[in-house]
DNA sequence: GCAATTTTCGTGTACGTAAACAATTTGCAA
DNA sequence: TTGCAAATTGTTTACGTACACGAAAATTGC
């Protein structure tokens, strides 16, 4: 492997000459500048990740912009999960992370909270744009250099940053296939119309209901579900459902609330099993799993997601790479049988 | 972060001896030796890792013992790219891999191959012990220090190395759920015993029929498979199969092979439609699945399992670390809807 | 008690890069 | 042409570890 001596040799200049060009931090003519770059890109030189380490032996700062881990159901502490995780696969690396949490409905803590991340001088930032509109406005005001990788949620313009997470409308369409299946392809299948703001959890519902488009021995009826933290609120709706259809067989609710569902289904009498399939490993919903009381669950792996997020963000600064990729994790299917696969992963 | 420079200061010795001590190749004296392993503790010093590779900047010689990679429907290709991915997410670490394959039906050729591979100096050993007993036997006999992963398959005894692979009761225990849910809980199903000197495959067998034990609406019936490459012979399974249970409703292929026999029932004129779940996202079955003639495949995400097996033998001889880790990956279950999102991970 | 060993320990150099500092060249006005 | 500042380039040191080499101390043999 080619090293930054043996550059300077080949273009007789000084190591100090090609380090400059390297790090184009300027004090160096046009003409070298233009010798050293093609026999960099001749030779295909990248620099050593050891030693430039080693000499540099600083620490980064990293800023993780996303909403309150306890605000849903507590899901997003697991994405805090995987970014610690992430966080110890760089041993040596003496990263320092800070958070900076919004409230995902009042748009104007994103922002708030958004500009401080900017301000305080991070490495990079870890953003999950859940209120896409605020964040895609913001994002085009300040034009920065701040390297950014999204998680969870993306933006419709995503030249902006890489984007770790799901393709949420092929979920929806997989929760599709494995309602069919459950139903026997008939009957009447409620979908729960939650937190509409949430651009990625309409795009699963629309997914959902794509699959049975055309399909007229299904019935989709939507049912909206107001932003609560009141269990009464979930009971009452699904009373509601079961007045206007006591034959219900199936439901699909499309984020990690999917247990106060099965947990108010469970109570009310309706003339079939009604098969329910939801979104997300919390324990809450590991629990209703356990028990039968929910069929199936779709993973968004918000632990790996943490963990490449910060992977991509990492080589961003360490390596200054500038492609912007899209990493779109597996739609990975749970049911009880492989549940413990995905909670147990390491035994020792 | 504390270093060997520090350490020396306060054990009033040179960095020299505290080398020398770390890396127990003597040349000092029991009292030394105490007095700054001790103080190693206490400080709880690991090695930089930057540092002591840049210094060293040697290559690592890896030997992979596996069956020949297409020797099985080339399942086996799919886990040696995910070694190769592996050994590219090691940018700076000069890994040279050297492959040693054996003949999965011939155990002979297994022990011949694991003696080059230990004869050959090689740093670490990633093996796949699918001949689960000539591998114990051949561990047995050959105590060694070279650090080992296994992949894919495992021994008994699990003391020996680690392991990065799936829970094949519980693989098999979902497949089982999946095809209750499939056939409505009722009827025959055809379980295909195939290779049967796979400990592994066995297994999957085994967790099935436990998802069924005690259910009487069930029905499953073994038929086995001779080891062929012939097409002609699985056309004649499946007319012997049709013979016996002309309304199948199912049928389980425990390993990759899973294609041959979807596309022999597909040509023959079932009461009902048979419902295939099978194994490995290999081509032919990524076809057969988006054409509907199958209808779950069960991924054992080998790329992953190729990632995770070099990346803990690299920090065994990196950092030295001992402890025997048992990386069981999630069981995967892969539909048509989501079976993009296991193949087109990354967009550029 | 002294030389010859052996054991134990300290010093110096190298790995490849970053960045401060020193040295050199260039450009331009007087 | 000279002087002087600005632009450009070269040199040196440091990062933390590994290891060769040599120096010092301890041990042995006579």
């Amino acid at each position: 492997m080619i090293t930054i001596k043996e550059i300077a040799k080949r273009a007789s200049v000084s190591i100090g000459t090609v380090d400059r060009i390297i790090h184009n931090r300027g004090g160096c003519s046009e003409k070298t500048r233009q010798k050293v770059t093609k026999i960099i890109e001749e030779t295909g030189f990248k620099p050593n990740v050891m030693a430039s380490h080693l000499v540099k032996s600083r620490s980064y700062a990293i800023g993780i912009v996303m909403p309150f881990p306890y605000q849903n159901d507590n899901f997003w502490e697991l994405s805090r999960t995987g970014i610690e995780r992430g966080r110890s696969s760089f041993p040596h690396f003496d990263i320092k992370i800070k958070y900076y949490f919004y409230n995902r409905y009042a748009d104007l803590t994103f922002f708030t909270v958004f500009e401080q991340a900017m301000g305080d001088g991070n490495d990079g930032l870890l953003i999950a744009p859940v209120l896409s509109l605020p964040a895609q406005e913001m994002l085009q005001k300040h034009k920065t250099d701040i390297p950014m990788v999204f998680f969870n949620a993306s933006l419709p313009d995503s030249s902006i940053a890489s984007f770790v997470g799901q393709d949420c409308f092929m979920a929806g369409m997989t929760v599709g296939r494995l309602m069919s299946i459950l139903t026997g392809n008939e009957g009447n299948i409620a979908l729960i119309d939650i937190s509409p703001e949430d651009y990625h959890i309409n795009i699963r519902a629309q997914g959902f209901e794509q699959f049975f488009a055309g399909n007229a021995r299904i019935q989709i009826h939507r049912f909206s579900m107001p932003n609560s933290e009141d269990f009464s609120d979930f009971e009452s709706l699904c009373t509601t459902i079961h007045d206007q259809l006591p034959d219900l067989k199936g439901m699909f609710i499309p984020n990690a609330s999917t247990y106060r569902f099965a947990q108010a289904i469970d109570r009310i009498p309706f003339k079939n099993k009604v098969f329910i399939i939801g979104y997300d490993l919390i324990k809450e919903n590991i629990e209703c799993l356990k028990q039968g009381k929910i069929e199936f669950i779709i993973n968004q792996q918000p632990i790996r997601q943490g963990i490449e997020a910060l992977t991509i963000l990492m080589n961003h600064i360490i390596h200054r790479e500038v492609d912007r990729k899209e990493l779109l994790l597996p739609i990975e299917i749970v049911a009880r049988e492989n549940l413990d696969s995905f909670t147990n992963i390491i035994r020792p």
